[in-house]
DNA sequence: CAAAATTAATCAATCGTTTGATTAAATAAT
DNA sequence: ATTATTTAATCAAACGATTGATTAATTTTG
């Protein structure tokens, strides 16, 4: 028979589930609690609140992503490598979870929960400065063109950040079903990765 | 005194600025109609339902809205030229209303209101079929080097997008307040202009 | 047996919507 | 021109349904 442990993880799937796809106020707790099998109850003994839930939905996903980009900057390899160790990791990370990519950046969007809001911000931003020293870096040792660093990344990131969350959007633009599987892993992603290489590539050699 | 279409306007007012803030679901009727000065009947008076209002904003704003970047193809300028004319048009207006991007991207984000979606994405879909028809025409005409057009027209979208929509994010990886409305005018959009210009020169010009 | 986990039942609050009554203005009838 | 009739706009109040949360009782576990 499941143990507790059990029962939190399915309660923090059928969450992280329903509240990627219909937002958290969206998502009532019953629905939770039907998805995930548990009595309604459970919620409030488990995580406290709703809100209990919520932050719990995104402090696991958040605590089983640290790492890997600041490892990175610590190799002794060149800064066009580095760049390119980003975009494959992220190419690979954040289309793999789609569905939690748009539910962060709709919470951000939002004027409310702002505790939630610097949560989901100061993890983001670990990121998103980590990418912002290898093009710094870059720029300081020659490597680099002189270009905007913060633009920079606001474009790396925004192109996913529109693929994904426009999901609907973008497969209609791109002619591909963003929202299928398969699609997704062996064209689009692919297709991004090269997008991205070949744009930062022109925007980032010197004359 | 007021007449009906004032009293509809205010309505349509206060619920865009809610559901921008708030979302959809995390806005009640009654807050609008409190915003609104008008008695909560009202809103099924003029609109029908609470969707049929959601509906109303959208209508309004896209409907005043159209055309403009399909001038800016009929002219007889340089494919740079349309492009650039692009950027301008798209970094005052999108980031003049920032809080109805936000709106209507979050709503592209989750898994509900098919309808709406679909009458978003129409809308949202001619301005990216018309930016990409001159990076396309820039291609043939041999002004362009031969890029992947959609996803430029991702990355061009993505940016303003990612700096919109994730204002709080943005604003701390930019240093700058995008929220206060004299910052963003004086010192981000300039920003976002003069990257994207140098950005996309340095991607679409041949070797 | 005690502690932890789970349940069904229930709570007050809020949700979107509808109601019937009232007002003011426009139109028709005399 | 004055009255009668119809129309549209507005309101407070209430509707049933659903919300997040809690209770007290029961079952399972160690």
């Amino acid at each position: 028979m499941q143990d507790k442990t059990d029962k939190k993880d399915h309660i923090l799937d059928a969450a992280q589930k329903l509240f990627a796809q219909n937002g958290f106020d969206g998502t009532s707790t019953r629905s939770i609690a039907s998805e995930a099998n548990v009595n309604m109850a459970m919620i409030s003994y488990y995580f406290g609140s709703k809100d209990g839930l919520y932050q719990a939905v995104l402090e696991r996903r958040f605590d089983g992503f640290r790492q890997t980009l600041s490892d990175i900057n610590d190799q002794d390899i060149s800064s066009w490598d580095k760049l390119y160790q980003c975009i494959d990791i992220y190419s690979n990370r954040i289309m793999g979870d789609n569905s939690f990519h748009q539910l962060i950046h709709r919470e951000l969007s939002l004027h409310q929960r702002s505790d939630i809001k610097d949560f989901i911000t100061d993890n983001l931003l670990r990121n998103a400065n980590e990418v912002k020293r290898i093009i710094v870096e870059g720029i300081e040792n020659g490597t680099f063109r002189k270009v905007d660093p913060e633009m920079t990344v606001a474009t790396i990131f925004g192109t996913k950040y529109y693929v994904i969350n426009a999901s609907v959007l973008a497969s209609k633009l791109l002619g591909e079903d963003i929202n299928d599987e398969k699609t997704l892993n062996e064209s689009v992603k692919p297709r991004i990765k090269a997008h991205l290489t070949d744009l930062l590539k022109a925007h980032l050699t010197k004359p």
